[in-house]
DNA sequence: AAATATACGTCAGCCTTGTTGACATATATG
DNA sequence: CATATATGTCAACAAGGCTGACGTATATTT
């Protein structure tokens, strides 16, 4: 392996464009998004290690069971991901009995989703902690950092999505 | 396949424990949590992919970006992954030549990791997409919602890093 | 009625990025 | 000199993305 010698430097101040003057504080919250959704996903992570299903699993859970009877295409629209990477958890959900199917009586083709029992037990559990753990950041920081909190990310999701919460 | 046909239901209104009163104030804000970093990493990755590098190589160049002459190990804290995971992408950034790494003067075990003329490119161009994304989001929203919106994220991180940012 | 479009499922194979476990080397430190 | 630390690497595996191709049931359009 090459490695060059060379004394320790430490960058001195990098220049910035002077159309940027924020970009210090837009650098803090890029980091602080990271770093949080970090943790926020890790606690699920190492619940749903238990269960042997992943963070996919988890999406599908939360999303089935906050809008009860959901198509699949619907599901598929909020996941941005291909019918073939939502048909592996998903299969695996219905067949160990967390989700059910149930055919829409208007349009056939469509197949309504909802939460079994121990779908509705483990989607309870996920959403407890990462509740908590928001909760807790809300009542440590201001009354109006909630209010703020929520207006930011909701005008950092695309146009298209941005009524859905 | 076995669908069984039931009239499309809507589920009513759930019960929700009476300690969780505001639990539909933290179930918006898991929702935008989760769709804000949907759209947030999307846009990176679709850059990334022009040079065959993913969010993971985003990761190694936005930090060592950000903190000229991190060791591997200092870098390993902050991802939070297995050093086999790390080498892999680093090895590649390494090899051509985004990232350099040069021995520690005071501490030879150690590699000190700084971006190249190519990383420090691609650095700017998407820290500067992303960073424009939250600028935008911050401008719509009020005045104080930038603080708010920090605020937040610093007290959902782990005790342990929320003095990083 | 026939043709086409839509919703969904599935098979096969590939890639990235995480994991564990084992082991090697260079350098520091006790 | 012995041990601890920082780093690198090999091998194998798993999760969860992806593309492409194809099948079937149901709706819609012609």
């Amino acid at each position: 392996m090459t490695v060059s010698k060379t004394p320790p430097d430490h960058d001195a101040s990098s220049v910035e464009p002077q159309d940027m003057e924020d970009m210090e504080g837009l650098r803090q919250a890029i980091e602080l998004l990271f770093f949080a959704y970090r943790d926020f996903t890790a606690e699920p992570d190492a619940i749903l290690a238990h269960y042997n299903f992943g963070r996919a699993h988890h999406r599908v859970i939360y999303f089935v069971g906050r809008n009860s009877g959901i198509t699949v295409s619907q599901l598929l629209d909020i996941l941005q991901i291909t019918k073939q990477s939502l048909a592996r958890v998903l299969r695996q959900l219905i067949d160990e009995g967390f989700i059910e199917q149930r055919q829409d009586l208007g349009d056939g083709r469509r197949r309504l989703l909802h939460l079994l029992d121990k779908g509705v037990e483990i989607e309870a559990l996920l959403t407890a902690r990462q509740a908590a753990r928001i909760a807790a950041a809300f009542a440590a920081a201001g009354a109006d950092a909630p209010q703020g909190f929520k207006d930011v990310l909701r005008g950092m999701i695309n146009k298209k999505d941005r009524q859905r919460v």
